[in-house]
Formats: structure tokens, sequence, C-alpha cells
RNA sequence: GGCGCUAUCGUCUAACGGUUAGGACAGAGCCCUCUCAAGGCUUAAAUACGGGUUCGAUUCCCGUUAGCGCUACCA
């Protein structure tokens, strides 16, 4: 049976790695048929913040993906405790009574790695017994093998055989002097009890699985299968942070900014995995289908971001890939929100087929169909109504004889485009002589739309309304 | 400093010893066209460096360099 975990501490908002973290996790989950959880790691009481639990949800919440269980470990610190209990009884843990700043100097003043205070690795017994009961605060740390060095191993499912000498590991905390667990300790008791069988996560944690492995050794467990996924870095190479590279590096970002939840999934995993044809575009059931750990490769993966251009271009890329090819229906109702109340959704529905093409994001579309919903057109140059090769006097006359045709034309697209052709015809012009000015009559500006279809949805009382407003500039001219 | 990991176009990546080193995004140009897009075509652009192994290395090994990660009673 497959059980995989997302293991988010909540100690910021949801980062787009993480995202990355728990997306890969249930891809894994739904491709083999497993089970996906969701635990909420938060030992760092001081840390911990309710915001930024709020901010995780929310951002998973979008993501609309799903779990199956959910687990939160403060609520399982006997759990944590039994673990240490067991460690300290087998003696492969020992008390560490070092007040809790006092040996920082000390450990990083040393040029060599610090590993471990030997007084307190070597107190007996009955003394460490005697301080505790006592109620003196102590760390608890596991007693890593010093007498004799050995090669700690696992085989991980992105980055294949892993090994670290015992000489290179320190005596790490298990236990805090207020007793809560480290993270080691309440990871890998949680990760037991709720038998994960692949642990999926972040490369940052590839030299930390060896200190797990000596964990579930030492509880006499069998470690679970990890892999480990390359790092999402910044441009300058450097690990993404809230503090250096600000809110690209928050999913809400992503969210506010229009980006659909499947397309920026399927941005996130096609850094640092590749389906290995040349897929790009991918529905969620194509990932589900393709997602194997074999396609996840080794390096990180560069977000290219830039302070003018804050999001990656492939990303906007697959996000317009994904615009235009979703149902209409769907995309006018995924519109909606960033419209507020200017249009309904059949009024959306009809909007839609005529500016898809021209969205990277889903907030574009107050760009780009505004003049959908402005009552009154925003101020333009009359200047725009002239055509090329044309002056204002031509203009004039388009946009008069525009007025006599829309009045009478067939509204539909067709029509629309055979009445105003023949018009052309008429005046002698050519047809983008004639569409020049009414779009900008009808739109506000040079760049829009195709008009025929415009035009059919803005209606005939509101194109002529338009178009007359346009005349009465140029007659002011 | 110690330990671990990584290294193909600007970016994301493909090529499980033999390819003119492929694709995509971004860039440039052309076509299409009622503007803008979308689409089509073309173009420029990479195996970090040095040694091996091999008939043959992007691919395997070693070294160098660079980057990243861990080195907390954070996760």
């Amino acid at each position: 049976m497959h059980r995989v975990r997302f293991a988010p501490s909540p100690t910021g908002f949801l980062h787009i790695g993480s995202a990355r973290t728990f997306i890969f996790n249930w891809l894994y989950a739904r491709h083999n048929g497993g089970t996906m959880i969701l635990r909420i790691d938060d030992t760092d009481v001081g840390r911990n913040t309710e915001s930024s639990l709020n901010s995780i949800f929310e951002g998973l919440r979008w993501l609309d993906l799903g779990w199956d269980e959910q687990y939160k470990q403060s609520g399982r610190l006997a759990l944590h405790s039994h673990m240490a209990e067991a460690i300290l009884q087998k003696d492969l843990a020992y008390r560490d009574f070092t007040p809790a700043q006092a040996g920082e100097s000390e450990k990083s003043g040393a040029q060599g790695t610090w590993l471990f205070h030997a007084d307190m690795r070597e107190m007996s017994r009955q003394e460490s017994d005697r301080r505790a009961a006592a109620g003196e605060p102590f760390a608890l740390r596991f007693r890593v093998p010093r007498e004799t060095v050995r090669q700690v191993r696992f085989a991980d499912g992105v980055y294949g055989e892993q090994s670290k000498s015992t000489a290179d590991i320190e005596d790490f905390a298990l236990l805090r002097s207020d007793c809560m667990p480290t993270y080691h300790l309440a990871s890998c008791a949680d990760d037991a009890d709720l038998r994960i069988s692949h642990i999926i996560r972040g490369q940052d944690h590839l030299t930390n699985t060896f200190k797990h492995v000596l964990i579930f050794e030492a509880a006499g467990v069998t470690p679970p299968t990890f892999a480990h996924l390359p790092l999402l870095v910044a441009p300058d190479g450097t690990k993404l942070s809230k503090r250096r590279h600000g809110p690209v590096v928050s999913v809400t970002t992503y969210r506010d900014a229009g980006f659909l939840p499947e397309a920026f999934a399927n941005f996130l995993c096609l850094l640092g995995w590749s389906p290995k044809d040349d897929r790009e575009q991918m529905t969620r059931q194509a990932l589900i289908d393709a997602f194997t750990l074999e396609g996840v490769n080794r390096s990180n993966a560069v977000v290219n971001f830039k302070e003018e251009d804050p999001f990656d271009p492939k990303a906007l890329w697959l996000n317009a890939e994904h615009i235009r090819t979703m149902p209409v229906e769907e995309l006018a109702a995924r519109l909606m929100p960033f419209v507020g109340q200017a249009a309904d959704l059949p009024t959306m529905i009809r909007i839609t087929p005529l500016i898809r093409e021209r969205m990277k994001l889903l907030r574009d579309v107050l760009t780009v169909a505004d003049f959908f919903f402005a009552e009154e057109l925003p101020p333009y140059d009359t200047a725009e109504l002239i055509p090329k090769k044309g002056d204002a006097a031509l203009a004039l006359r388009v946009l008069e004889r525009a007025c006599q045709v829309l009045s009478t034309a067939e509204f539909t697209h067709d029509g629309l485009e055979s009445a105003l052709r023949s018009a052309a015809e008429g005046l002698g012009i050519k047809a983008g002589q004639m569409f020049e000015p009414i779009r900008v009559a009808v739109c506000g500006r040079k760049t829009a739309p195709p008009l025929f279809g415009t035009v059919e949805v803005l209606g005939r009382e509101t194109c002529l309304k338009r178009i007359d407003q346009a005349i009465e500039k140029l007659k002011r001219l």
C-alpha cells in the first residue's frame, strides 16, 4: 500500500516549493492508487502562527487536489515521547543538561564539526536519572555510535544510493528542554505510526535523512522509502525565500493574479520532472498517468521571475494554453470573480470566446474586455478614429455610413461582416479603413478583439450610441 | 571549515556509449489577417574545465571549478 504525506510547518505562508512538494506527493499517491496524507508539523510552538496555518489551507484549497487523511503533530505528542522514551531505555539516547544557549559559541568556534559534549554523553545513568528527577531541564540527544564508525545507508528514489559515515553525524536532539519533540523525532515517530511508505520531500532534507534512518533503526522500525526532490531556486541560484524574493514565492500571489490552479500545478510539475516525451501542457489526469519518481531529475530548477516581470514566462504561457483550451462556460465562470458585479454569467459566456486568446492571466479580462462592461467609454484621443491613409473627413464618412448599416444589418457575426464589407466597397475604401474607425468608436482603442463578434455582443443600441459619440468628437475637431 | 548533492541553449528539459545534441518558453524574421492575439514557417542559442576508460563519450570513472543543501533544543 502506498501512503505518502505532505507535512508543512505553519511558520509562513504556503510557499510555491511546498506546493510543488504537495503536488508531487499527490501525483504519486493518485498514480499508484495510494493514500495522500496532510500532516501539520507544528512542534515549533514559538514560531507557529494561526495566519500561516490559514494561508496553507487557503493555498491547498485553491490547488483543489485534496487529501485523504489529516493530522496535526501537536495532537500526537504522547506518541513522540513514547518513541523518545523507548530510545532512551535502549541507551541509544542520553540527556544533555547543557543550558540551551551555552554551547553555541563553543560549537561554532571550533573549526571541526561539532559532534557531542563528552561529559553529557558519558554521564552515568544514575546521575542522569537523579538530575532529571530533581527537575533539571535537559535535551535528549541521539547517541550516534562513536566506538565504531559505520556508513549509514539508504536508497533514494531520486538520488540513488546514499551513504554517510557516522563520524560525520552529530549527536542531534530528539527532545528539547521544554519536552517538545524536535522535527527529526516527531517526523519519524509519525511517519512510522502513520505507516508512511514513501517520504517525498525537498532535497534540503537529504542529509537529514541519515539521522532519520538512525532513528528508525533505534526504534526498531523499517524505514520508509525516501525520495528527495530538487529544489526550486531564484534566478540568482539561491533558495526561494519570502524575505529576499517577495510575494512571487507565495501561492496566493499566483491565485490572485489569475492563474488557473491546474495550469499552475502543471507548471510546477515541469520544474524538476518531465514526462520524457515532449508534452508540456498536461491535464490533471495526464499528469497522474505520467508521473513516476524516475521522471524526477536531480538538479535545482530556476523559477524565472524578474523584478519587472514577476511571473515565469513559461508559467504564463501554460496558463494561456489552459485558458484557451478549457470549455468556454467553465472559463467564463472562472472569470466572474475578476469582473465583480460588472457582468452576468450569460454575458460573460458570450464575451469569453472573443477574449480567451488574448489573455495570459484571468485578471487580464479587466484590460482586454473592459469596454464590454463600461456604461460610458473612457475618454480616448479623437485622432485614433482616423484610419490609415485617411483623414478626419473619411473617418466621419465611415462612421456615418456605419450608423446606417448597423441600424438595419442582421446582428450576427456573418451578417455584420458582409454588411460592413460591402459598405466599404460602396465607399470605395479598403475593408481595414472601414473597420478601424468603427473599432475605435466602439471599443475606445485600436487594439481589441475581432470586430464583428465584438459588435454583435455589444448590441445594436450600444454600438450606435458609441458611434454617434465618435461622430460628435470628430465634428468638434 | 566539515559532510552531502548537482552541473546540456538565457530558462524548463530530451537524448538509459554511436543523433546533423531534440522539444518548449522567451528573442529575431517571414506568412496569415479587420487591429491585437492565436496559428504556421524560418532563425539564433547548450553538453563548465582537465584527465582517464572505450573503436567511440552529453552519457561511465577521477580531479578541478562553480552552485546548492545540511552542519539549531527551526522545519
